[in-house]
RNA sequence: GCGCCCGUAGCUCAGCGGAUAGAGCAAUUGACUACGGAUCAAUAGGCCGGGGGUUCAAAUCCCUCCGGGCGCACCA
C-alpha cells in the first residue's frame, strides 16, 4: 500500500459517496490530495476532501468525512480511520501494508523514485552559456549545479535531455577580450573597457607559447589581435569545459553563436518575422514590434549602422532550436538578465508557439561568497575573481554542489566557504552522505553476522520510527515529480536530509544485527530490507542532485 | 518612476490554502565495554517585516506600505 494506491481507493470511496448522494461534482485523483501530517497523533496519512467538497454539496464537512470515513476503513490494509479537527479524515494504515514499500524499495532500486511526467518529451536546457572572456563566475556555477540536477530530474521523468552551453563567439565582448590579450603580450595597460585579472596574462602567455617567437613577425597589430582572439578563446573556452567537467557536469551541445550568422539563421529569423507582420522599420533600423505580445517595449534587430542587435541572434537561437525538435525549452539566467524574460516571451507567441511552455526562463537570484563572514565580490572585471575551481578548491564538488543546489532560486543565497569546507556535522551535504555511508555499514556488517535478505515480513516493522521512516520513503517520487514540475532542485536535497534524519533515528532505535550472541531472527532480516530500501533511496536522490553516495567515509 | 526576486528562530534556509510554523548550525543538558558519536535524546529560542482583504481555514492567495538585492539602450 502506496500513496498512490491510497488515493486509488480514496477516490474510488469517495466517488461512490457522491453517487449515493446524487451529486454529479467530478473528482479526480488530483483532488484527493493525501498529506503526511507533521503531528503523528493525526495518522500516517491526512486527507481534506471531506472540507473541500462539503460546501458545493451543501453537507457539513465532519458529516461527509465521517461517511467517507466509514467506506475507507473496509479497505484492506487500512488499520483505522478517524474524523478529526474541521473534517480531516485521518488514516492509519496497518504495518504490513505500509511496510511491503521496502521490499518493493529494494527492487526497483535505481527505478524508484522515476516517474512518467515528461515521457518522450523533447527538452532542451541551456544554462551556464558564459562567454569565453574569463573564468566561470559562482552566478554560473550556480546554474551548473541546478541546470545539470533539473537535467536529472526531468530524464528521471522520461524527458529526452538535451544539456545546451550557447556561447557568445560573435559579439563585441569577444573583441575587448582580444584586445586585453593583445595588450598585456605588449606590456600595455588594459584597454578603458577591457578585461582585467590574472588569467589574461596567463591566456595570452599560452598564446605566445603555442606561436613561440612567431607573433613578433606577423606584420600587422589587427592580425596579431585575431591569433589571441582565436586561439585565446579556444583556450578559454577548453578551461571553461575543464572546470565543469571536474564539476561534474558535461553538455551534450556547445552552441556557437557565430553559426548562426554564417548559416544565414540570422535573416532567416528576421525574415520569417517578417512575413508575420512583426517587423517595421524607422529611424533607420528594423524594429521587432514585441509590444504586440506584451513587451513594455519594442526592439531593435537591425541597427542603423546595419549591424545586428542584440536581440537577432536570440531570435535565430530559438528558431533553431525549435526546427531541431525541442518541444520544451528552458534557459537558465541570473537575476541580472530578468528583464529579458518579457521580449523573449513576446518572441515565442510572435513565432506561434507558446510563452512559458515552449520556452521556459528561469531566473536565479545573485550568490555571495563568503569567506571568514567577508562577502567576496564576483566580477570577472574586478580584481578578485571567484571561480567554480577555487569553490572547488574550498568546499569540494559534493560540497559545492549541494551548496548551490539546497536553496530555492528564488534565494539569494550566502555560501560560506569556511562552513562548507568543513567536514563535519555542522555541513549538511555530510549528514545526508554518512546516512548512505551507514547505510552501507549496517549491511557490510549484516552480512558477516549472517543477517541476510531471506525473510521479509512486513508486519514486523512496528517500531514508530520505523512507521516514520517508511512514510518518509513513500514520498520520494511524489518529491521527485514536484521538483520537476516546479524546476526545484532544491526539494530533493531537503528531502534527503529529511531521510537521513529519520534513518538516524531508526538506527538509533531498531537493530539489524542481533546484540552479542542473540540468534539472528526474521525480524532483523525484515530489518536488512528497510536499511537497503533507505540506501537506495538516499543514493537516489543524491544521485538526482549530482552528489555522490559513498560507501564509507 | 516601472519591472523581477527576497523579508520566517541568534546564523544559513525549508515550508506552491490546512491541525500546535520546521530543519541544520550555534546555546544549554544528557546518551558510547550497543551494527560508525560525522549519531541520538531533551531544553530553550518566533507579533512568519507592518497593515488591510478573500476563505470554514493564510507564512502561503489579493491589495498596500516599509526594508534589502537585481534590472529597466539602436551595449552585449
Amino acid at each position: 500500500m502506496n500513496p498512490a494506491d491510497l488515493s486509488a481507493s480514496l477516490l474510488a470511496v469517495v466517488t461512490t459517496v457522491l453517487a449515493g448522494r446524487g451529486s454529479s461534482e467530478p473528482v479526480t485523483i488530483d483532488d484527493v490530495s493525501l498529506d503526511r501530517p507533521r503531528n503523528r497523533d493525526h495518522g500516517d496519512w491526512s486527507s481534506n476532501i471531506a472540507m473541500k467538497l462539503a460546501k458545493p454539496l451543501g453537507i457539513a464537512p465532519r458529516e461527509l468525512a465521517q461517511e467517507i470515513s466509514d467506506a475507507l476503513a473496509a479497505v484492506a490494509g487500512v488499520a483505522s480511520v478517524e474524523v478529526a479537527g474541521p473534517g480531516f479524515i485521518n488514516i492509519r494504515l496497518d504495518a504490513a501494508a505500509a511496510g511491503a514499500l521496502a521490499k518493493t524499495i529494494v527492487e526497483e532500486d535505481a527505478g524508484y523514485g522515476r516517474g512518467d511526467l515528461y515521457q518522450g518529451v523533447t527538452m532542451n536546457l541551456e544554462f551556464v552559456s558564459a562567454n569565453p572572456t574569463g573564468p566561470i563566475h559562482i552566478g554560473g556555477v550556480r546554474w551548473a549545479a541546478v541546470g545539470d540536477s533539473l537535467a536529472r530530474i526531468f530524464q528521471s521523468q522520461g524527458g529526452i535531455v538535451t544539456r545546451e552551453y550557447y556561447f557568445n563567439d560573435h559579439g563585441a565582448q569577444i573583441d575587448r577580450f582580444a584586445r586585453s590579450l593583445l595588450a598585456s603580450w605588449a606590456g600595455e595597460p588594459v584597454p578603458d573597457d577591457g578585461y582585467a585579472g590574472d588569467y589574461i596574462a596567463e591566456i595570452a602567455a599560452r598564446v605566445v607559447e603555442a606561436y613561440p617567437g612567431e607573433l613578433e613577425t606577423v606584420p600587422t597589430r589587427e592580425e596579431v589581435q585575431e591569433v589571441f582572439r582565436a586561439v585565446g578563446v579556444e583556450f578559454m573556452f577548453a578551461d571553461i569545459k575543464k572546470s565543469l567537467h571536474d564539476f561534474g557536469v558535461d553538455f551534450d551541445v556547445y552552441f556557437h553563436e557565430n553559426d548562426l550568422h554564417e548559416t544565414g539563421a540570422v535573416d532567416h529569423a528576421i525574415e520569417r518575422l517578417r512575413e508575420l507582420g512583426a517587423i517595421y522599420e524607422a529611424d533607420g533600423a528594423t524594429w521587432f514590434r514585441t509590444t504586440d505580445f506584451g513587451d513594455d517595449k519594442d526592439r531593435v534587430v537591425i541597427k542603423s549602422d546595419g549591424e545586428y542587435g542584440y536581440m537577432s541572434g536570440d531570435l535565430a537561437y530559438y528558431l533553431n532550436k525549435r526546427e531541431r525538435g525541442f518541444e520544451r525549452n528552458l534557459i537558465m539566467l541570473g537575476a541580472d538578465h530578468h528583464g529579458y524574460v518579457r521580449r523573449l516571451m513576446a518572441m515565442t507567441a510572435a513565432f506561434g508557439d507558446k510563452p512559458y511552455y515552449n520556452l521556459e526562463i528561469l531566473i536565479g537570484q545573485m550568490v555571495n561568497l563568503l569567506r571568514d563572514g567577508k562577502p567576496h565580490r564576483m566580477s570577472k572585471r574586478a580584481g578578485t575573481v571567484v571561480v567554480l575551481e577555487d569553490l572547488v578548491d574550498a568546499v569540494g564538488v559534493d560540497a559545492g554542489r549541494y551548496a548551490l543546489v539546497r536553496s530555492s532560486i528564488d534565494s539569494q543565497i550566502d555560501i560560506d566557504l569556511d562552513l562548507w569546507g568543513r567536514k563535519t556535522n555542522d555541513n549538511p551535504v555530510f549528514y545526508v552522505q554518512y546516512a548512505h555511508a551507514r547505510t552501507r555499514a549496517v549491511a557490510r556488517n549484516a552480512a558477516t553476522s549472517g543477517v541476510d535478505r531471506s525473510v521479509f515480513d512486513a508486519a514486523l516493522l512496528t517500531h514508530e520510527s520505523e512507521s516514520q521512516l517508511l512514510g518518509i520513503l513513500a514520498e520520494f517520487p511524489r518529491v521527485v515529480r514536484q521538483a520537476a514540475e516546479l524546476r526545484e532542485p532544491h526539494r530533493i536535497a531537503r528531502y534527503s536530509e529529511e531521510l537521513a534524519g529519520a534513518y538516524h533515528r531508526w538506527y538509533d532505535n531498531c537493530r539489524v544485527t542481533p546484540l552479542g550472541e542473540d540468534p539472528v531472527a526474521d525480524v532483523h532480516r525484515t530489518r536488512l530490507w528497510l536499511n537497503d530500501a533507505t540506501g537506495v533511496v538516499l543514493r537516489n536522490a543524491l544521485g538526482l542532485v549530482g552528489v555522490s553516495a559513498p560507501e564509507r567515509m
